[in-house]
DNA sequence: TGCTTTAATGACCTGAAAGTCATTTACTAG
DNA sequence: CTAGTAAATGACTTTCAGGTCATTAAAGCA
């Protein structure tokens, strides 16, 4: 019988990143209320117990598994759509909004970024305080952003009138059913929408108008 | 002590639709994992032991609330919006898409139905056949209705190309993001976004585009 | 009015999973 | 080398909700 090292290690630092890494996981593939400690222990390479040095309760883990995912996400997509509050032009409106949905596909892209956000439409039933948590430092923040933005172009000339939250709604609303459509029916659905080409080619519709003025075919028209 | 009747009715046939009606209201108050079957019970004014005359398991009486809600709310939309699979004409594109997203918009403004599309959004992955239903009794159907009227619409001229799937994204994703903005952030967010609003001003802007065709706005034009 | 049927009950059973804690053992300071 | 610390363990406790079933009683019938 080989006895090739300590049964385990202490690891003060590394152990927490590692349980949120497989508690992610677990989430994820489980959702809240299915998810066993057990199982995120066992993922982790971990005892149960162990998972309550650094966690008082399992919707803690879960509100850490929330926040140390989104955090990065979300201000990663804010800097490559270049929308600084208050800073110089960035371009005409009609260029910053594609570069804005191409940021949001590729942070969208990522499954743990989508699973998170389907888990937390899921769950905010469930935890009042995460819903409000999300919608303070998640949501509000990014749409308000967009909206800010918007209301600039709107100021410019460049934007149809109308609400800008609205208009924010408009743009991005499509990558997120895509995102949930993806997240929902994997498994069942084959051939899942691409998030870039949803993008690019929403993005393409929206600026421009889904309607052609009026060309004609060069044969329906009546002969008169 | 006054005794006004029986202490309880036998009602083989109006029980089930109240355990329903029940089962949906906690279902949405709390997700599936956290209701109580008691909870349902008593809100459904039985006992508990009532509930399994009707539905073998708590998944049974979830999926059953899910069919008894959705289903009429789609052949609604899709009557609604007039949408025939080969029927004559119905209209120019663009009546045809207001008229979609007006009846969107009336079918989610009920709680009932916006409760169970973010519930399953919530329980797809624990319920895997309940995401296969879904997909291919509701959503699948529904998107592909959208997109072969928009296929139509393209081949007659009237709609810029592109994939008619993305499109029908691009028409529906804003409803479907307003509607889970307002289940999830309900009690949070004191102003949540109108669906009207939303479906109205989207139809205009994505069928006319968002960008205003260079109209100078008279005062800022370098001056040569 | 009594007999049969079966809708309805609710106390109970049971499995499962969150959370605890006495014990073990890796590490470290002296 | 040794003693002190605290990271880590995993068997145990506790709680709780889904599911069962022997019993009760409402309704139909002769």
């Amino acid at each position: 019988m080989n006895e090739a090292g300590p049964r385990w290690r202490r690891r003060k630092e590394a152990r927490p990143a590692e349980m949120i890494e497989a508690a992610l996981d677990v989430f994820a593939e489980h959702g809240f209320a299915a998810a066993k400690l057990d199982d995120i222990a066992r993922r982790a390479g971990v005892a149960k117990g162990s998972l309550y040095l650094y966690f008082d309760t399992k919707e803690a883990l879960f509100r850490a598994v929330v926040e140390q995912i989104i955090a990065p996400a979300v201000s990663r997509v804010l800097a490559m759509a270049q929308i600084p509050e208050e800073g110089p032009q960035n371009g005409p409106f009609a260029e910053v909004a594609p570069r804005l949905l191409a940021g949001a596909a590729l942070a969208l892209s990522q499954d743990r970024v989508a699973a998170v956000a389907r888990m937390v439409i899921g769950e905010a039933r469930t935890f009042p305080d995460l819903a409000r948590v999300w919608h303070d430092q998640v949501v509000g923040p990014l749409l308000s952003a967009v909206a800010a933005r918007i209301a600039r172009a709107q100021a410019a000339g460049e934007v149809r009138p109308g609400s800008p939250r609205t208009h924010a709604f408009s743009l991005v609303g499509p990558l997120l059913m895509a995102t949930l459509y993806r997240q929902v029916f994997a498994g069942v659905d084959a051939d899942p929408p691409d998030l870039a080409q949803v993008a690019a080619q929403h993005a393409q519709s929206l600026l421009q108008g889904l309607i052609l003025p009026a060309t004609p075919p060069a044969k329906e028209l009546p002969d008169d």
